[in-house]
DNA sequence: TACCACGCACAAAACGTTTTGGAAAATGGA
DNA sequence: TCCATTTTCCAAAACGTTTTGTGCGTGGTA
């Protein structure tokens, strides 16, 4: 090491700051955080100082202080399953996240991944984070009952079914957005429409089955309902198709698919038991991904607008950090994509 | 604030423990840590007290002292330019993402989600993170450059093509990895192989070339390149099939290429043409993905393992980060899955 | 007995902030 | 000129660790 390089990293403290501006420590702290009672010009001063230091708080030492760490969480589910399955809404998870992460550093924040809650112990969870942001909660949540029960902040995607008195939560309105899509299939002719749900008990599901038994109802429809679960992909749906083309009972003209999987495995099983889609059979999907944008045809199917939820959770997260007051559910509106599985445009 | 009930979250300092088990703070932290000489059985008497108090070293003060913040940065570039287009291997980097947060956590560290550090200005860089993990460093990456200059510890997914030094590198043979598709290939009767990279300057596109070409070369075939960039996707991949297919020259009677998206859209071209798959072009991609595993017929393709990756990477990284010497790069041998484009099993 | 080495435990300093509780200086009013 | 404010600044105390240096017995050796 020669004694002429400057120290590499030598980073600028506070104390740095405040002999170069000629001020004690707390005024520097005070012009820079906008706190104390400074007069305008060593306000200017120090911010002059600072930032020809390129001065920026050591995150840790001003955690410690606030009693903040600067982190936030990121939990969804699916993150430590990878490995076993592959999860569908991969690029849902991509999406949320990136906009998750992007919006938390605009706030000066970082976004840590978590795996999930319920397996690790809880110390863990404590692990440095000031809030979390957990993703389609399902009833009563575990995760989330213990982190309420620690009083941690924490926002999820989707209400907790649950929980009605829990409104900290980011999502779409997934009945309206399910009426919308069936209203869809119904001016396209549909006439006996199905539904595919997943078996996750989350409100994702819930809702979007409620809505479908109301539709029905409303329509004087008959109201067929299978049940797949998530994890069982392309192949649950292969299955389901089946079931519902061959089996006995009148032939649905339709299939409304939660996942994005499913409309595709059902999509492929009828094209190969001879239903044509669009022309026999409409498919559609509760939530876009690229199976449905890749399937032939291509699905029409839901954007479940995973960046804004992002964007938003995270916004949501923030506010209750800095205790503000309840704002209540965000609602995202979702995207519709009309694609070639409910016939042509 | 009822006086009956206990302050919800007070969290147990070393302070605590200290007076519980009657010894001082400083046996404590050095019993906890293993470090200081302290008996055994004064050992064993904190470790039980921290144990029952459910002791854990506050990680922004430890941070603060140890001048390490236990958190790892993960930059995968796609991160940010979600939004302005789906990326190339979102389940790519979904099951990464996964791998090296569980990795980080189980060695008791977090990883946060980083945007291209590009474009954020340096001192968010240095963001409370004790070391970055970057994908793909293309030639001379500038990320690199910025990290080292500034004596960040930093390991990335990929060599970087212009920085023969710089061995803290985690990932795929790419030269060896593309001669065993190609061999694969030829061994299916392929004769004219054409070649199907992305234009982004990085080793994986660099290297798979090379082997390209000297596959082509050592088997006196025709060697035929296209590069499109990997945003292009399907559309990309589209077009590049028909260049090859009904353009001028003979025609190749298989295409690999990079991409799963690109061959994907190469499969999808093909069969609008009339060109039977396999039967009169064999088709397959250097990275698994979505598109691979659902196209009609599945297409051969090498899986990246990114769970091994990811694992590999954070591991490395630590080493880094303890001082560890240097075991260079960390070679993970890829997967082949064999699929219906290159024919009957 | 005197000295040394060693095992064990501790007090205090340090890490870099923010915040508290004043104190000095400036201002205004009488 | 003097007192009461107000403005402006600061020293010192926290935050919860880890680390450094030191002291105190105890047993062995000269």
């Amino acid at each position: 090491m020669s004694k002429e390089a400057p120290p590499p990293a030598a980073r600028a403290t506070i104390r740095d700051v405040a002999r170069e501006a000629g001020v004690s420590v707390t005024t520097v702290s005070h012009a820079l955080n906008g706190k104390g009672t400074a007069s305008e010009e060593t306000r200017r001063k120090v911010l002059a100082v600072a930032e020809r230091l390129a001065y920026r708080a050591h995150p840790m030492a001003r955690g410690l202080r606030r009693g903040r760490t600067g982190v936030l969480g990121l939990d969804m589910r699916p993150l430590d399953a990878i490995g076993s399955y592959i999860p569908e809404g991969v690029d849902y998870f991509v999406r949320f996240a990136g906009a998750a992460a992007v919006t938390a550093l605009d706030h000066g924040l970082g976004l840590m991944l978590v795996p999930d809650l319920t397996r690790s112990d809880v110390s863990r969870a404590a692990l440095g984070v000031d809030g979390y942001v957990i993703g389609d909660p399902t009833r009563d949540d575990p995760v989330l009952t213990r982190l309420l029960d620690a009083s941690v902040p924490v926002v999820a995607v989707g209400r907790d079914p649950g929980r009605p008195d829990f409104t900290d939560w980011v999502g779409t309105d997934d009945a309206r957005e399910t009426e919308r899509m069936l209203d869809l299939l119904r001016s396209r002719g549909a006439r006996r429409v199905a539904f595919l749900a997943g078996t996750d008990d989350n409100a994702w599901n819930v809702d979007a089955e409620l809505a479908y038994r109301e539709w029905t109802a409303r329509h004087a429809m008959p109201a067929r309902i299978l049940r797949v679960p998530e994890a069982a992909g392309e192949d649950g749906g292969r299955d389901a198709a089946r079931r519902l083309l061959t089996g006995a009972g009148e032939r649905p003209d339709a299939v409304h698919c939660q996942t994005g999987r499913h409309a595709s495995g059902v999509l492929a099983e009828a094209l190969r038991l001879g239903v044509a889609v669009p022309d026999d059979l409409l498919v559609t999907a509760g939530s876009d991904a690229q199976q449905t944008r890749i399937a032939s045809p291509a699905i029409t199917a839901l954007d479940l607008a995973p960046e804004e939820s992002g964007r938003a959770a995270v916004e949501l997260l923030i506010a209750r950090l800095n205790g503000e007051p309840a704002d209540g559910p965000v609602v995202i509106p979702a995207r519709l994509h009309v694609r070639a599985s409910t016939g042509p445009a």
